[in-house]
RNA sequence: CGGUGAGUGGCGCAGCUUGGUAGCGCACUUGGUUUGGGUCCAAGGGGUCGUAGGUUCAAAUCCUAUCUCACCGACCA
């Protein structure tokens, strides 16, 4: 390819509303445009990528077993009715009517439409287990479209869905398509970890998610520092921090005036927040004998609503009681609220429940008491996992501490179960000739944000470092003041051809700009390997080789070129 | 949806307070210059100032309404 005709469409400034790496880099680098609000056009290099990315994911997906369809991005809302996710949906799921003023949506996912196609095509037991996917457009109506591709309206995803019989078998397929997420991600050579994520409403089900590490990323992941334990920090189990202690102390009041935040009353008392807890009252759940329930923690840990709204006696979706509603019913301001002698259930997180001689709210303003312990001075209480795990916590299998780090997620695989198939009486004759629902599964991952997530990691100040797998070229050709020399555009574009006749892809920069110009723009774009071709090194029949990841540099016979890079695309 | 801010050539912005010829940098075109890291000079093309209404002799500027977009919060590939 050459650049005089082709859309190299690179640009010097990022737009103002770019706010993170990849986001500008693909922007500056001609990659995609902006139509509006979570809408994208994919240029000429950036497509070639989304291509890249794209067959890997088929390549491995045939190879796991998975067969490829497509569906409509188009389609009927008695579909969506059926499953009863018309109304669930919420306003995330786009509804258009066409001419004769029917319902319809656009796709955000396709549970509905492969459930009802395996419904009709799929009889027999004999037929399963069946895994189909697709690479295809999905829409979702985000409330807030952000970071440029990677959370946009309009994205590409690769979905499947497995059919089974039983869930020995969708297990089965879920391991092969775990293990085929990761040939993926190391084959597009990505630094990323699948972790155990957040079931959600679906009892029992299991389920993980695939991250691509990144410091930009929007998730926390837990790890541990000496075993393969990996989860969203939304559903890492948080243990209790050390053993119980034994109190020594009385319970003693004080006076905290002024004092409201766990910082400001552990200042005033100078102790530290992990002496202290903190009470928070939520909203309870509707067949608990009260209206709030008190949630205990230690002064330092945050409340984890997902873990809290998964406890019998809290309300689900969670809900914190209003600062007004808590002084009606406990007489006492929110800074001043302690487990002693409140009237209300009390959970208590299994960290806060063995310390001892701790700093609580007394119940009454402006008071606080000192030395309060477990089981003499608070009764009634249960002890829950209700807490984020935080850095240096143990590792809930047992091995090594917990680490931090920041995750983009692109991949999400899920054991369904029935959920669609029974409310879509999907089912198959068994042997013994019964009529027998679906177990599903389905698995996901965003094609298009990884094209994003892979420049997050891995870019420096002069542009993109594409993985070489990815990479919308394999090598650049800069030729020197190539229309004053004869003999510089006579190398170029023989090597242009070699390049061209060995399969490898080449963008020839025959552009009549300045050295320093292409050298930016190629950067820029990130392309691997750049051959540099100057009147200097032709005398010696040679041309200036140069690695865009390594910065590794050296001079090549012209005739070696193509073998050369031929061979250092292949190494990597 | 809540909070904040912004809409002026393709991009980045100034001008608005105090109404009076629409401006700068990048990009683009032409000519020259330069040529191993975004050269320099000159000439040029391109804008219903988000939209609608109002005030006024006169509105990018003041007033009203409206739309769009971005950023911060709950969701997700």
């Amino acid at each position: 390819m050459r650049t005089s005709e082709y859309l190299i469409a690179t640009q010097k400034e990022s737009p103002a509303e770019a706010e993170i790496v990849s986001h500008k880099l693909m922007i500056r680098a001609g990659l995609v445009r902006k139509l509006a609000s979570g809408l994208y056009t994919w240029l000429p290099t950036g497509l070639r990528v989304l291509n890249k990315v794209a067959a890997i994911v088929r390549d491995e997906m045939n190879k796991a077993g998975a067969i490829e369809i497509s569906m409509p991005v188009v389609q009927p809302a008695d579909l969506w009715e059926s499953s009863g996710r018309w109304e669930a949906y919420g306003p995330e799921l786009l509804r258009i009517k066409d001419r004769h003023k029917r319902d319809f949506v656009l796709g955000p996912t396709h549970e509905e439409v492969i459930t009802s196609l395996v419904k009709n095509e799929v009889s027999s037991y004999k037929q399963l287990p069946l895994n189909l996917y697709q690479i295809q457009t999905k829409f979702r109506d985000e409330v807030r479209p952000r970071f440029g591709i990677m959370r946009s309206r309009e994205f590409i995803m690769k979905d499947a869905y497995s059919f089974h019989l039983d869930m020995s078998s969708l297990e089965q397929t879920y391991q092969r398509m775990h293990q085929a997420y990761c040939n993926i991600f190391e084959r597009i050579g990505l630094e990323f970890r699948p972790v155990i994520a957040d079931s959600g409403s679906i009892g029992g089900a299991v389920s993980h998610e695939f991250h691509v590490l990144a410091a930009s990323g929007e998730d926390d992941i837990a790890f541990s520092t000496s075993s393969g334990f990996a989860a969203n920090v939304e559903s890492a189990e948080a243990i209790a921090v050390g053993e119980k202690q034994p109190g020594t102390q009385s319970l003693e009041t004080v006076e905290t005036l002024n004092a409201k935040t766990i910082e400001e009353v552990a200042n005033l008392l100078d102790v530290s927040a992990q002496q202290c807890v903190k009470t928070l009252i939520v909203k309870a759940a509707e067949d608990v004998n009260a209206n709030f329930v008190a949630v205990v923690l230690r002064g330092d840990h945050q409340l984890n609503e997902i873990k809290a709204a998964k406890h019998p006696l809290i309300a689900s979706p969670f809900e914190m009681a209003s600062e007004e509603s808590i002084e009606q019913t406990f007489g006492v301001s929110i800074g001043s609220i302690g487990p002693v002698n409140l009237e209300c259930p009390i959970i208590v997180d299994r960290s806060a429940a063995v310390i001892a001689d701790f700093v609580c709210g007394a119940n009454k303003n402006d008071l606080h008491f000192t030395g309060a312990n477990w089981d003499k001075d608070v009764t009634e209480y249960e002890v829950a996992d209700l807490r984020n795990v935080v850095a240096g916590d143990p590792s809930p299998d047992g091995e090594g501490t917990l680490e931090i780090r920041k995750g983009i997620e692109v991949g999400h695989i899920f054991q369904l179960g029935d959920k669609y198939s029974s409310a879509m009486n999907c089912g198959v004759l068994t042997e013994s000739g019964k009529h027998q629902v679906l177990q599903m599964g389905c698995y996901g991952i965003g094609v298009t944000r990884i094209v994003a997530a892979a420049i997050e990691q891995n870019h420096d100040d002069y542009g993109i470092k594409w993985p070489e797998a990815i990479a919308p070229f394999t090598v650049a050709i800069i030729p020197m003041n190539m229309h004053k020399s004869p003999r510089i555009s006579e190398v170029a574009h023989k090597l242009h051809a070699d390049f061209l006749a060995s399969g490898v892809e080449v963008l020839f920069d025959d552009r009549k700009e300045r050295p320093g110009v292409m050298f930016n723009d190629m950067e820029l774009i990130g392309i691997p390997h750049s051959i540099v071709i100057g009147e200097r090194n032709l005398d010696n029949q040679q041309v200036e080789y140069k690695n865009r990841n390594t910065g590794e540099k050296q001079l090549l016979n012209i005739d070696e070129v193509v073998a050369f890079v031929t061979n250092a695309t292949g190494a990597n």
